[in-house]
DNA sequence: CGAACAGGCGCC
DNA sequence: AAAGGGCGCCTGTTCG
């Protein structure tokens, strides 16, 4: 059964329509008082809760009510009018629903807005359930069309949804004091008034002495160009690598005062005051925010988080916190996808094992090579190195190589299970413009793939961790790595649980591939600890 | 003055 | 040795 809610406005009546499996209504609409029922119905039925967004189960979550498994409509939608060729078109309840009326969609309402209308909005008012019944149903008869791996991918879309919401609501554990003394060990003091930390000044005063004494702005890249082009330096950027390949004076210091500067600016101070509050960070989660389906973030830079500050992420005493990340994924990926198995055998060090067989042992030249075919990369010396995986792994390069054909004449490429590239634009025909959509459709495949094989774990996970009424919980996901806050004694029954939930994620996207994708697993207090 | 863009760099 | 796929977010700079 499914269960389609409209939570309503706060503290009002809570609306839900039960639902057939194909999306046609059971009986009559009823009225709930309250969220608390939906745990009733959760318990006695375990249906398949139809939600119109992500906010409906924060709504949820803040009412203390969680829930196994839903259908996130506008996620749905967003796949489905991606599948049909036009990604990035409005895919909200509103559009959807126009779209069901054969109307033209207007634009979707900005991101985080989902309060109740704006006083002035003059349209008719709507019927949310009404119209999440309807655009649900109408996406079973296209899912049902589609075929079975677009049904996992919809259904793997909204598990997401349902992880990110909870870990938002988690939070991740963070400590700042921690925190605060890593910036203290690495600034110096934090300065009371604002202004450049200690140890960002004295370098800043070290890129000027080294500059002759006069004064320049090290954030800003027009003084730093302007400054080497007086000794005789004409860099086109200030980027690191390349002022790294230059002999003068000032280079070092800058270096250093970039890393910190950044640290300071993106991870430092303000960021702990901003983001952090009650032991906790809580970013919120963007699913399918990124065209591969990766997750993006929307407020500190959740999933930028810098190495040098990550002991602050620390397990509450007693508990542990359980790191792992799938080796080498998107290679591995790659292998499963073009049946070109020989390239990811077995669950050792697959740079290594390739560069053994093929690269002299060199396993920064295998894993460069790999990396290359799989973004496009042709200058650095990679030239020569695909020419081997061509000659080894003719289905693999093959693979990528019909992508970046279709992306540069303007067709479309889907992942495994059918996440769907945006068209091409207007001008795309322009050399440039194709040879970019090339390396971009090259990438597509693989990455989105890889983002579902890491979508179907965590929805397995997820689903395990609660069958097992383990009190293990989701704390972070970051592409291809998942964090989990557990009390110790139920640690290594988490760990077990997460290797099941990757055997189980290759199963379903890959039947029977020989291909493994083995996770690397860590149980620590901290996570910078390895 | 704020908005929009560019440069740069953190993560995968 | 050279600098490529996807993001978010900071500062500096320019534009309206």
């Amino acid at each position: 059964m499914r269960i389609a809610v409209d939570p309503g406005p706060r503290d009002g009546p809570v609306r839900i329509r039960r639902l057939a499996d194909d999306g046609a209504p059971l009986g009559f609409e009823e009225t709930l008082t309250d969220l608390a029922p939906v745990a009733e119905l959760e318990r006695e039925h375990g249906p398949r809760w139809v939600f119109a967004r992500a906010h409906t189960y924060r709504r949820l979550l803040a009412a203390g009510v969680d829930v196994a498994r839903a259908h996130d409509v506008e996620l749905v939608e967003g796949l489905l009018v991606g599948a049909a060729g036009h990604y990035g078109q409005p895919h909200g309840l509103a559009a959807a629903t126009a779209r069901l009326h054969g109307r033209t969609p207007d634009p979707d309402p900005p991101a985080g807005d989902d309060g109740p209308p704006a006083l002035f909005e003059t349209g008719p008012a709507t019927d949310e359930l009404t119209e999440v019944v309807a655009v649900h149903a109408a996406q079973q008869r296209a899912l049902a069309a589609a075929g079975p791996r677009m049904r996992l991918l919809a259904a793997a879309e909204s598990a997401g949804m349902l992880v990110a919401e909870e870990m938002t609501c988690y939070g991740l554990p963070w400590h700042p004091d921690i925190h605060d003394r890593l910036l203290t060990e690495l600034l110096g003091p934090r300065p009371v008034l604002g202004g450049r930390p200690p140890n960002l000044a004295a370098l800043a005063e070290k890129v000027t002495a080294a500059f002759g004494g006069r004064q320049l702005n090290p954030d800003s890249p027009a003084e730093v160009l302007r400054a080497f082009a007086r000794a005789g330096h004409e860099l086109e950027t200030t980027r690191s690598w390349e002022l790294r390949r230059i002999d003068h004076p000032a280079v070092e210091p800058l270096l250093a005062y970039k890393e910190l500067a950044r640290l300071h600016s993106a991870h430092g101070w303000s960021w702990l005051r901003t983001w952090v509050d009650g032991g906790r960070f809580r970013p919120e989660y963007v699913v399918g925010g990124v065209v591969s389906g990766r997750w993006a973030s929307r407020g500190g830079g959740a999933l930028q988080i810098p190495r040098a500050v990550r002991a602050a992420v620390r397990a509450d005493p007693g508990w542990r916190l359980v790191v792992a990340d799938a080796a080498q994924l998107e290679p591995r990926v790659l292998a499963a996808l073009s049946g070109d198995h020989a390239l990811a055998l077995g669950e050792d060090d697959l740079y290594t094992a390739l560069a053994a067989r093929e690269f002299g042992g060199d396993r920064a030249k295998a894993k460069l090579a790999l990396l290359s075919a799989m973004y496009g990369q042709t200058s650095g010396g990679a030239g020569v190195l695909l020419a081997t995986l061509r000659r080894r792994f003719p289905a693999a390069m093959g693979y990528v190589e019909d992508a970046a054909r279709a992306g540069e004449e303007g067709r479309l490429v889907r992942s495994h299970l059918g996440r769907t590239c945006p068209p091409a634009r207007p001008g795309h025909e322009q050399p440039a413009a194709a040879r970019a959509r090339g390396r971009f459709t090259r990438n597509f495949v693989v990455q989105a793939t890889a983002a579902e094989w890491a979508l179907v774990l965590l929805a397995e996970l997820r689903l395990q961790l609660r069958a097992a009424r383990s009190p293990a919980r989701l704390v972070f996901f970051q592409h291809d790595e998942v964090l989990l806050h557990t009390p110790a004694a139920a640690a290594e029954e988490a760990a077990a649980a997460v290797r099941a939930a990757a055997e189980t994620a290759g199963r379903r996207l890959f039947g029977a591939s020989p291909v493994r994708f083995p996770m690397q697993l860590r149980i620590v207090e901290g996570y910078d600890e390895r």
